[in-house]
DNA sequence: GTCTATATAATGATAGAC
DNA sequence: GTCTATCATTATATAGAC
């Protein structure tokens, strides 16, 4: 194994796969080739020889990003969700660039963003499995609708949380998820002990309304829509 | 009060702008002005005639949208959240393009999108303390931060949800966001009605730990991010 | 493998006729 | 107010020398 340092003692094309990842995480989709050209320190036509073109770079930064990921999930994964995972890993320097990528991914959507968003579902599945067998965690009467519903506002909230108020310095991207736990963690404990309604209602009425839907309208399908 | 038909009977400054909200709400910020041009009928240096710039048109835009969403807003208001409003308003015909900017500027950040999300903030925690008055709704240790977490994950789960699986014909941004709210409403209502956990355990060790915080760990700060 | 020079296409913006 | 013609800039991508 290499050091960590990055940039140092790395092939060509691997400084440019790295400076791609960074960019592409920090500033977006749209940064030009001769940006992360310059940030690896060679010509932008060399960035077109060994990748072909600006997609196919860009597919072999979601390869590499989804592998690296994938191969430190092991260490990193406690009693956590979708978001909780990102966060963590984003606290690792070297593993703050690929975090910001993959937000940068699921904000602008595509191949990787569905492929990760759906690996975070099915964690999230096993991990509340495990909770109702355990017997902390309620069951639900729709345990997959569930699952994807709380990865998605999770990972939801955390972007727009960044969305909406930026990382200036990548730096800082671990320091900023940590204060977006802080913010949460609260409201979201008392939500998820005591729920927010003093009464079930509403939900009464809405397993009567969707076992027997009124006339003309069409019945509510619980299948997941994303 | 003319009629509603697009595009027909409309100065040709008002059917640029409301080419360029469909376009931008439709495809997003790098659509180019001769596309948006062609959309209104009318050649691309027009468009810079009216408005001056890129720039200065998207910002006439956002005051638009803004403007219009706020006066329609209090027919729409029922007994919504932030996301409930623009499912709400999204079924309207006519308003459904002003929807899809809406979503596309909070994607990708912004002034408008900044000022969207603190009005909804401020309407959720309208609402909620009204719930908490009549008896409806628990009442929590931090109003603001219950609020801002419950507006920012129900409008980051539509916003993963719409950007995973992205709308093709905008006619169906409408029915697309129905199927939204019919695949989250079980789960949500599960959730708001009986929690999660089975037991206060984690939500009593928060309470410790943010209470007296170990030594060396800075207390966590409840106070938003975003 | 890496560069310089260049081709080609598209964009935001301007000039000036009508 | 609206157009055609055009400019300046920037983007991805190619050709060919070293």
């Amino acid at each position: 194994m290499r050091s960590a340092t990055p940039s140092d003692d790395l092939t060509a094309r691997a400084r440019i796969r790295d400076a791609a990842v960074a960019r592409f995480g920090r500033d977006g989709f749209a940064v030009s080739l001769r940006t992360i050209a310059q940030d690896a320190g060679v010509s932008a036509p060399l960035v077109l020889h060994h990748f072909g073109s600006k997609d196919r770079l860009r597919a072999e930064c979601d390869a590499h990003v989804l592998a690296t990921i994938a191969s430190h999930k092991a260490d990193a994964v406690g009693p956590a969700g979708a978001d909780h995972l990102l966060v963590e890993l984003a606290q690792v320097e070297t593993y703050a660039p690929l975090v910001a990528y993959v937000l940068r991914s699921i904000q602008h959507g595509g191949e990787l963003a569905r492929t990760f968003y759906e690996a975070f579902v099915a964690d999230a599945e096993d991990y509340l499995r495990a909770g109702v067998a355990a017997g902390t965690v309620r069951p639900s009467r729709d345990e997959a609708a569930r699952a994807r519903f709380l990865t998605q506002q999770a990972l939801g909230g955390l972007l727009v949380s960044l969305t909406l108020e930026p990382v200036d310095d990548p730096a800082q991207l671990g320091a900023r998820l940590r204060a977006h736990m802080d913010a949460v963690t609260l409201p979201a404990l008392e939500l998820y002990t005591d729920g927010l309604m003093t009464d079930r209602r509403m939900l009464d009425a809405y397993l009567v309304y969707v076992t027997d839907p009124p006339a003309g309208t069409p019945a509510a399908d619980p299948r997941p829509t994303s």
